[in-house]
DNA sequence: GCATTTAGTAGATCGCAGTCTAACAATCAA
DNA sequence: TTGATTGTTAGACTGCGATCTACTAAATGC
């Protein structure tokens, strides 16, 4: 652990600022991952080793900044309602393949890019993904509470087959659209 | 369209082969994709060339050497039987799972890899992805069309939540065993 | 034999992520 | 003010996948 003594120069913010606006905007117009270092610190006016000072990878830099720009997207569950319950799930469906149109194609490469580095996928699982499984079990398990779904169901399991199920489409350039949210919630509920 | 004339060298096939070889003990014994071209082409002693000769990239050598030496393992569904359709369902995924405690780390970088590369995208999905998500589906319509399934059932969306879920977990270094194997298949047939 | 065609070999080259170096800048504590 | 500490910059360097080059080798048809 560096224990951060006492005086030193202050790091620019500034230049993290930069240097996520600049990944976030060339990802998302570039698509995939066509975009490199040397693009990303030309365009946020930095030195390489400034990135490099904040973010151990590009895959790091680029999730913490499509984190921070989509953290209002699905980040929290619906609110204990007296909504229907299955309705709910499926409109938290909806709401998250709406976000993957927007940023699918970025989601798709760190997802990638956490099979090949043992560290990065730790920090996108703990961040991204672990809390999404979360919200999908709890929904679920308050289904279940109010008997709108039966108790003999495991929701873990249903929970990593919603979510599975998705990620497989997204994976695999699938259609996510409201139809297959609807199909999935059917399914979930039959 | 490249027309091939005749005349010309014949290729070597002993390359190739010592090629697959080479990429496949590499593959399985250093993990991941830490196997470098230099290594897999210094272990089958040929030139570089005469390994982009024949794929287009890593990705795809590692494929096709995965591919052939691994057909065995539910590449074939099982045949139609009298027997309880929830079992062999069950006994697919447990062996699907088995296989995976071998090449299930290959897989993963390969599933990463397809993420990054349209063509290889297209060639894994045909070759492995597409196939086994028709055996599933098969598997399943077949239960249905003898009453073990609610004819209500999508088993289109069944099929993917269940493929996908275990593509959730191997992503996702998730325990991919007998118990969950049973557990996937007792709510499908919830 | 000779032209043509396709493969194989060795090694240079390119592009890009990530590391390293050396000089300079900004802050704190004494 | 001076020294220690940490940040920033510019650019060289490393490692690796993939491409390119020049040459050599093995087949075909005339």
């Amino acid at each position: 652990m560096s224990v951060k003594k006492s005086g030193g120069r202050p790091a620019n913010e500034e230049a993290s600022a930069a240097l996520k606006t600049a990944a976030l905007r060339l990802v998302r117009e570039t698509g995939d991952e066509k975009v490199s270092i040397a693009a990303i610190i030309a365009e946020a006016g930095v030195a390489r080793q400034t990135l490099y000072n904040r973010w151990d990878t590009k895959a790091d830099l680029i999730l913490e900044a499509i984190f921070e720009a989509t953290n209002s997207y699905a980040a929290e569950p619906p609110l204990e309602s007296a909504q229907d319950y299955r309705a709910q799930l499926e409109d938290f469906l909806i709401k998250v393949f709406e976000h993957l149109k927007v940023d699918g194609g970025t989601i798709r490469s760190l997802i990638a890019s956490s099979q090949q580095d043992a560290k990065f996928h730790a920090s996108f699982h703990a961040k991204f993904v672990l809390p999404r499984e979360q919200m999908m079990t709890l929904m679920l398990r308050r289904a279940q509470d109010h008997g709108a779904l039966s108790p003999a169901r495991n929701v873990e399991v249903l929970s990593t087959m919603i979510h599975g199920a998705f990620w497989y489409r997204l994976l695999n350039r699938g259609v996510l659209d409201a139809t297959f949210a609807k199909e999935l919630v059917a399914e979930t509920f039959a």
